[in-house]
DNA sequence: CGATTTGTTGATCTTACTCAATAATCGTGG
DNA sequence: CCACGATTATTGAGTAAGATCAACAAATCG
């Protein structure tokens, strides 16, 4: 096994770069949203940071590890609804009720940014720019959800998992770490139940991925070797389902 | 063919009905927000309300008919995204964008309400129940994306169809329609294609769920039979996937 | 009324699922 | 630090749900 990474990264001031743009807010108005939103807490792997039906108070934006969103139906099956990565903010789904409407647990020791949502309405409803980010941030998510859409509704299997990673690599790259060489964070269990397939088939497709010479898998250890041909393969209309 | 029922509704003061929750705002505000949003407007079969790539100026609230969302990738392959009936509002995921991501066209003759994005804007700035109300109807858009994920992920073609139809006999009834007899605005191919499905298993289902006893269906006139055997088959949690 | 689009039904094929066995990895405690 | 059990991942064989292809029927539209 090589040597693992460093594939958590913190943001400096959380809020500043999360849920406003930096560049439309003046400083003092970005000191007002840090001095009231920012919250820090620790996660460790396989807790929750919030749950399903849990009162909702607040959104989250992930400052190191991995965070998986996930909800169990009446049969009691799961299904992942999202992984969520450093400077992702999570928990939007909940605003429109009192309670949470799926559970958010730590793939990986974490580290999460609490943004009470009293003070988010308050604050955006003073700063003009925080709320046009606040719509926007929300707009981005639907547009995301729906190009997820296609890729349940049209996408094979070799599709779906390239898609997958070509995806995992712009948010890696965003972050400023190695868009093609990256820890999984999550096991090939959750990332068939998030794209719609059968674990076996994951593994299947990672195996023949590597055959042709585009990935080189090692457990959860990742390469791309090839980016210009998974993007081809996943051929995702603008390469990209998340924000 | 049966005579067909009057299934276009209008709504009196759509804004009032579709963007604002009514009992939170007072009498002047409704009629600041009427008087500033409020602009009616036609739309014939088969034409647009937007397409993919234009400015993005309104989001838009249906009074009466039907309309699909849909987008076309770099194959050429049509996605639908979403049917929007009477009372409805869409463009939502062109909010984050300065251009609309998808198309929305008519699917019979319909009026819709423009809501010009500037005003909406502008006006939840100033009335807190109102930026309140436009968080919620954003942050439960994204809530019903995600229970769309779980029907594409895990469903059988039989649930699938099932809870879609479930799902749109809540929403005509919600608009105090029957919700167990209405005519189908959308063909066929629409359906599979928004469903993840081939035009031939929606078809079959159909035929099925009627031997059944489920529905009977003459071209696009449905009526559901056994409301209570459509959900148990459609099962999906909270049976509802739009809101 | 004829042409074109839309919907239905049947036969066959394919992709990915299921079941099953084995291998690798992880986590825990001695 | 190593050993053990438990979880997670891989690979193979057989199956099934739904796709595709094809032909025909019905509805819609000019």
């Amino acid at each position: 096994m090589n040597k693992p990474q460093n594939h958590t990264v913190t943001c400096h001031a959380c809020s500043l770069n999360v849920i406003c743009v930096p560049q439309s807010l003046t400083p003092e108005e970005i000191d007002l949203v840090d001095s009231k939103v920012q919250r820090g807490r620790a996660v460790q792997r396989n807790k929750h940071v919030f749950e399903d039906g849990q009162q909702f108070t607040s959104l989250y934006a992930v400052r190191s590890g991995a965070i998986k969103a996930y909800s169990v139906d009446q049969n009691g099956e799961e299904q992942v609804i999202g992984f969520y990565l450093p400077g992702e903010l999570f928990g939007l789904d909940a605003i429109h009720n009192d309670a949470y409407v799926c559970s958010a647990k730590a793939l990986e020791t974490s580290a999460v940014c609490e943004l009470p949502y009293a003070q988010v309405t308050e604050l955006s409803a003073k700063i003009h720019n925080l709320q046009a980010h606040m719509y926007k941030t929300l707009s981005k998510e639907i547009n995301t959800d729906q190009q997820f859409h296609r890729l349940l509704s049209k996408k094979t299997a070799e599709e779906r998992i390239s898609t997958f990673l070509q995806n995992l690599s712009e948010r890696y790259q965003r972050r400023k770490l190695s868009p093609t060489s990256f820890r999984l964070p999550m096991s090939r269990t959750d990332i068939g139940n998030y794209l719609g397939l059968a674990v076996e088939t994951v593994s299947r497709v990672f195996t023949r991925l590597q055959q042709n010479g585009i990935l080189k898998v090692d457990g959860k250890e990742l390469q791309i070797l090839d980016l210009g041909k998974l993007c081809d393969i996943a051929h995702s209309e603008g390469c990209e389902f998340r924000s």
